[in-house]
DNA sequence: TTAGGGTTAG
């Protein structure tokens, strides 16, 4: 690439030095995955019959202006390109691109930034940089353009990768967006270390943060699973808009701290903030979690009473609310009144109807959803082998576990293994269970073995039990659910030496029955209560 | 006059 660098040799004190590499010789990422405009669009695939998208109307508007004998000037692209880009309209893009180098433009820095921004929206990422590299001359929003554009085609390594060519070599000095950019790499990568010496970074160069970019911090430790990290800047922060609280929110829901994810709920309606769909979400995940229908029947009356309508990801939270809580048919009811379903909304509901025993219903649902061509996900997946498990169809339940590859082309990972355990184990299928987890491809962990020692349990069978019981010691440290499970299949065919010797062997070994944890709601406050007396095993 | 950014799913 076109050197730009800072001829100053002496070190900078602000220098970032993130990567080990950093010190290495520079070249920005070229190893891309080639995209064809067709591709990059998102829509046509073999067999895609659709009709083509319209033209843009800043495009007729253009063509128009043409027409009527205007001349086109430097401030006529970058609204022009903006305006494609939103509406990936790459085709148009390079049409306009033409023009642009034909009447001598592509100098121009805001034209190029928004040509380099329109190759990376629409996915053609070589194109953007090939636009990056050809004039030596960019500035910050050039960098942070294809940052972000690595970043929401999901190359993250190169997205850092670019920042830190920017930074540690002094082409550009960052700021608040490109921080934003690099952090949201950071976040989807889960990269806590990265994220942390970005924000060290932030600190020492005294970059101003604004709100964006708090949230952006918050919204990094929260996805790398710093929660305090992110709670200490959420309180830093020095002005805070619904975002910040949504990013806070999701965070603890994310940390499995639901409670903190109501009481900063409740929090922010004090402070007078309307909660958004995205807070909404938070809420309901949180009360579908610690079963607190009252509140999630609150958000509710909510959306009903402002007048929004509980589709998209806030209905497939209120259904999943719902069906977690145990009212199934207000789950469905909700599901029904939703004017789109798409896979999230199939999902919730086949989960939740197998979640509530109702099998066939579930399944019902799943043809229902193939029928109007909803392709199915991995966690669909879980849904329907769960309803074939309740429903007692192991040999359907194996055909759909065969389809998840054969068909839809997704991997069974263990919750699906998990699954099909179950099934065999809880149908009496012991020994098939038991050659099912041998011909696994991956190595099967606590749970997989746990299903079949719950299965020896249903069915009495102590003898694989106990050979079952030495497999999940190999996987799992001394939990307490196996030998409980062991001791319980002792007990239930009447061998109470044995069961008492495993009680025994879990006083010895230390290890104590995890006291029983529950939760009421009352007036719309969860209470969680457990055994206080520690348990004797 | 014109360009880059944050939260929400089973």
């Amino acid at each position: 690439m076109a050197s730009s660098s800072s001829s100053s040799s002496s070190p900078n004190p602000t220098q970032l030095h993130l990567s080990p590499h950093a010190t290495r010789t520079q070249k920005l990422p070229r190893t891309l995955p080639l995209r064809t405009p067709a591709a990059a669009r998102g829509g046509a695939v073999a067999g895609d019959d659709r009709s083509a998208p319209p033209r843009p109307r800043s495009m007729s508007s253009y063509v128009e202006s043409l027409q009527n004998g205007t001349i086109p000037d430097t401030f006529t692209f970058p609204p022009l390109l903006k305006s494609l880009s939103d509406s990936n309209a790459l085709l148009e893009g390079e049409t306009i691109h033409a023009h642009v180098v034909k009447m001598g433009f592509e100098r121009d820095l805001y034209v190029r930034n928004n040509l380099i921004r329109l190759y990376a929206v629409c996915g053609d990422l070589v194109s953007a940089h090939n636009l990056f590299d050809q004039f030596p001359q960019r500035d910050v929003v050039s960098w942070t353009t294809l940052i972000s554009g690595y970043s929401k085609m999901g190359l993250l390594e190169q997205a850092i990768e670019v920042f830190l060519c920017m930074v540690d070599e002094g082409f550009a000095a960052a700021d608040a967006v490109a921080i934003v950019a690099v952090l949201a790499a950071c976040a989807k990568l889960g990269d806590l270390d990265l994220g942390r010496r970005v924000h060290r970074y932030v600190d020492s160069s005294r970059i101003k943060l604004d709100v964006f970019a708090w949230n952006a911090l918050i919204s990094m430790y929260a996805k790398c699973g710093d929660i305090d990290s992110a709670y200490k800047c959420f309180k830093k922060m020095p002005r805070r808009n619904v975002v910040s609280w949504n990013a806070m929110i999701s965070g603890f829901v994310r940390a499995g701290e639901f409670e903190r994810a109501l009481s900063l709920f409740k929090r922010m309606q004090g402070e007078g903030i309307e909660p958004d769909d995205a807070t909404l979400v938070g809420v309901l995940n949180s009360c579908a979690s610690l079963g607190a229908l009252e509140m999630g029947r609150w958000v509710h009356v909510y959306v009903v009473r402002i007048g929004s309508k509980a589709d998209g990801v806030l209905g497939n939270a209120l259904v999943d609310m719902y069906a977690k809580c145990g009212m199934i048919d207000h789950a469905m009811q909700v599901f029904d009144e939703m004017r789109k379903r798409d896979v999230y909304a199939y999902t919730s509901m086949i989960v939740g109807l197998a979640m509530h025993g109702r099998g066939e219903k579930a399944l019902n649902l799943f043809n229902e959803m193939l029928r109007v061509g909803i392709s199915p996900n991995r966690v669909t997946f879980v849904g329907v082998l769960s309803a074939c498990t309740h429903a007692g169809l192991v040999e359907l339940g194996l055909r759909h576990f065969e389809d998840m590859s054969s068909v839809y082309n997704i991997t069974p990972q263990l919750e699906h293994y998990g699954c099909v355990v179950d099934m065999l184990g809880r149908a009496g299928y012991l020994d098939r269970a038991r050659e099912f987890i041998r011909a696994m491809p991956v190595e099967p962990d606590a749970f997989i073995w746990g299903s079949l020692l719950g299965a020896c349990k249903i069915h009495g069978e102590v003898a694989m039990g106990e050979s079952v019981m030495k497999h999940l010691l190999t996987v799992e440290n001394e939990e307490d659910g196996s030998y409980v499970l062991l001791s319980n299949i002792y007990a239930a065919n009447n061998r109470c030496h044995d069961s008492n010797r495993v009680r025994k062997a879990m006083r010895r070994k230390k290890v104590k029955k995890t006291p029983g944890c529950s939760s009421i709601e009352i007036d719309g406050v969860v209470h969680e209560f457990g055994v206080k007396k520690k348990m004797e095993a």
